[in-house]
DNA sequence: CGACTTTAGCAACGCTGTTGCGTTAGGGGG
DNA sequence: CCCCCTAACGCAACAGCGTTGCTAAAGTCG
């Protein structure tokens, strides 16, 4: 865990941060334009781009030539310069991505699983699939680590999975060990929701500050980024949105109570009435306007995307139909940006905003 | 706002606040003991410890004796070097409080307000109360500013009141400046049930780290409190808890949807059986836990506490049965720990935590 | 009385962003 | 052509933070 009180080193980390991120967010900048968007002075941000192009993570690109002056030194993120690889672990398969420093992600596979594979099935998989990468590309010595996006329930800060819901092999695993163990490399390990919006965040940049991913994928489920940063709650069981009644009488759901979001939405599936099952999963929705206030909703899973407009709409329409009426209560609804990749390239960046992301102190 | 790059004067604040932060929650304390539990150094406490004297907000309490060696400084906070007030408006009436440096309630007041009040009539009202509290209490220049809690929809940062439900002269009032003229001193707005999350926080410390508190008073809505920090959301609109839906089909709701919590909530009441309406709440907080995975829920409100104790029975009844049991997923229910002043006294803690709380550091 | 333990504090230090000011690279006007 | 202005740059000195090294103080114990 990092430290709790504050010091230089927080202080320079936490600079160097705020201008890589701008770095990510514009193509390209110059020192007054992170001086005015920071509040550094231009000196700081002199010395701060100085430790940057010394770690190869930014480079000048150019010069721009005002009206009048001297001209003005351009720099710009070195995307190559850093990777991370991310895996999505469903009940069936495992999506890996390669993701660079930029958020792009630039090579994508899947593999099959075994039925009911062990954490030793699963890490030969990876552990495959990453040999692939290295033949592939010219990563080595830039690879930050590996982060793993999986369901639930499990526990981010010890990198455990407590019991995920049917699988055999699955109870107790210290999954963020064996993996580092296996794979020799720095691993996260985070909810797949979690790791979604993880990945819509780092590409929207800082006006990204409140938002869900809502995932329809063999369940539903909510990634939550609130504030500006990823919301997991007390145990890491944040976002099992689908298990929130919305029909006091409905039918039976297989977490024991009545009328959950998940139970009536997969009811009118199986009945083969997708609009209505995105009706319901509007409904949902607003009420987690409603309760938590966001500024933006993504969409993704594999079983929502396949029917992507349907969803799209239908959540559309319940946003500007049931949110009391407001000029000043914008809500943004977009589709993932990364398509079925998200969860995989959430993963990876989450292993990039460890250690290039802004810096958080641990609490009291 | 405050500054996005972080530079000294933010290190030195921000270990200030947590050297005042362990010192509300312990009642003395000693140099290693905070240098223990934040990992500064003995010789960097002693110079904030300095600074803190200097101030006025903490005092030498004599010294412990250990086994062996030389006698340890003992250190408390000093309650009374600062105060604030804090005013809960709800429709009928303005409650205000005295509330101390230590999270103390000293005095408490209610004032009926006309029906249609204006904020001319409440500003009015607040003065006279303040003028009373001033009479009766030593607080001259150790007032530290005014809070006020009230039902939305409001701007938080702005301190304007963009929408109060079903009161004539509240529309786009900028009230915090209105009140820091009328008043003479800062002025901090917030919605009630915000408030009211932020007093628990206060008083109950850092192990408070994901909260909601229920309010149930001519309406139903919750204040989250997620990561250690308040969330309003992005338009100071959280928490409008009581206007999600859990049935379908239900009733219709004043704010246009059927089957809002609110909606059922209420028609239960009305039909007299308010063990069913504590019932629903249960429903709703299960959601709740579900979504954001809190550790705590406290349950206020006037409404609510007239039946404290059913309302309390069927949440934790709720809680223990609709939630999967697992040893790891722990919840505690909780009533207000300061009834009916929760709020008031929240509003007033936000005052003191803006100058004496953790500081954060402004978004991008 | 001396050895040891625990706490306290002075002083020098390393590092951060800041400030002051001179330098550089370009116009544009006389 | 020269001088002045503008805008960006960067060296050097600076203030202030927590840290480190070391000494002193105030007790107990043998």
């Amino acid at each position: 865990m990092h430290r709790i009180a504050a010091d230089l080193t927080f202080l320079r980390d936490y600079n160097e941060a705020l201008v890589m991120a701008l770095a990510r967010t514009w193509r390209t900048f110059e020192r007054n334009t992170v001086s005015d968007a920071t509040g550094l002075t231009p000196q700081a941000v002199s010395k701060v781009l100085a430790r940057l192009v010394e770690e190869g993570v930014v480079a000048p690109a150019g010069v721009r030539r005002p009206a009048i002056g001297k001209p003005a030194g351009v720099y710009e993120l070195v995307p190559h310069s850093r990777y991370a690889i991310g895996a999505h672990v469903s009940r069936r398969t495992v999506r890996m991505v390669l993701v660079d420093l930029a958020g792009t992600v630039l090579w994508s596979a899947v593999m099959a699983l075994p039925a009911d594979f062990t954490p030793g099935d699963l890490l030969d998989g990876m552990a495959g699939l990453i040999d692939k990468v290295r033949a592939e590309h010219e990563i080595d010595g830039r690879l930050t680590g590996v982060g793993i996006g999986m369901i639930g329930p499990l526990d981010h800060a010890a990198g455990t999975v407590r019991d995920a819901h049917r699988m055999r092999h699955w109870h107790d695993i210290p999954l963020g060990a064996f993996a580092e163990d296996v794979l020799g490399l720095p691993v996260h390990l985070d909810k797949d929701v979690t790791a979604g919006v993880t990945a819509e965040a780092w590409r929207r940049g800082a006006a990204f500050r409140d938002a869900a991913l809502i995932m329809v994928e063999s369940g539903v489920g909510a990634g939550l980024w609130l504030g500006g940063a990823a919301h997991r709650g007390s145990h890491t069981n944040a976002g099992e949105f689908g298990h929130t009644v919305v029909a006091l009488d409905g039918p039976r759901c297989a977490c024991g109570r009545r009328g959950c979001i998940e139970a009536v939405h997969d009811a009118a599936v199986e009945a083969g009435d997708v609009g209505r099952a995105a009706e319901v999963l509007g409904v949902g929705v607003v009420n987690l306007l409603q309760t938590l206030d966001l500024e933006h909703v993504v969409l993704a899973g594999a079983d929502l995307l396949r029917h992507a407009k349907v969803y799209r709409d239908a959540v559309e329409e319940a946003v500007r139909t049931q949110v009391p009426r407001a000029d000043w209560l914008t809500v943004e609804v977009t589709l993932s940006s990364l398509g079925e990749d998200v969860i995989a390239a959430g993963a990876a960046m989450q292993v990039l905003d460890a250690r290039y992301g802004i810096p958080g102190l641990a609490p009291l």
